[in-house]
DNA sequence: TATCAACATAGACATTCGTCAAAGCAGGAG
DNA sequence: CTCCTGCTTTGACGAATGTCTATGTTGATA
């Protein structure tokens, strides 16, 4: 068995330079693919739970077992964690028998600042 | 009209004061149903597209025949601004022959307060 | 070795979603 | 009134999504 990469996930980097705030200029198409994915990751509340649950966790990251309790099943948290690190907004690292999520702050930095524009 | 909101339609008003930033704390389901929503809302390339193009019209408003050519049928520009009102992300007035969207900076803003904090 | 715990993957199923063509509705112009 | 334009609603369709159970994999421990 191949233990190369495992991890057929997005590059944090190749997401991140994006994207002007809302007010300034209508998205290009490709963007709006780019920066809808990201959104779309936080438009299921478990996955949204999940995610807060990473984020306000003390030290900035939290292994699967920390986080699970949000009323689906622990293959359900799994493939929505995936989901979360394929858009980019988790990373995860595994430690010993355990693998610890933590948030990509540059991708959530783009996201806001796309809001933050348009907001005011 | 009957106002009995049973079902998950949001009005705008109930949307606006919510929540603390993602790395406060972690969401409690309710909060979660609600901000997944919006998010969710702008989670498909073409809506936003279209919100992209009503924020930074001049004026900070659009008629429908301003920002429809973005490679899907009008009613599916329709379906999709429906979409974006009933998230409370839009706002939607008819003037005359034309239908005029804005959009809602307070929802917005909550959308915005919450991936700043954990951006940082 | 065997066994357990933490997490991921595979496959199946019902529900939701995005899209279109067709029809409906509201206002302005003749 | 009739006709036209701008926009919404309806109904249908295939594709995608969220969930589960069952199974697989990985690492620690005995």
């Amino acid at each position: 068995m191949s233990n190369a990469n495992v991890l057929p996930v997005l590059e944090p980097e190749a997401v991140v330079p994006c994207c002007p705030p809302l007010t300034a200029a209508s998205l290009s198409e490709a963007d709006a693919v780019r920066m809808a994915a990201m959104f779309k990751a936080l438009g299921d509340p478990v996955r949204l739970r999940l995610f807060s649950r990473v984020a306000s966790h003390e030290g900035g990251e939290a292994c699967v077992c920390d986080i699970q309790d949000v009323g689906v099943s622990q293959p359900t948290v799994s493939h929505h964690l995936k989901k979360l690190r394929e858009a980019g907004l988790l990373t995860s690292e595994r430690r010993g028998t355990w693998v610890y999520y933590r948030v990509e702050p540059s991708v959530l930095a783009a996201m806001a600042g796309m809001l933050a524009g348009a907001a005011r």
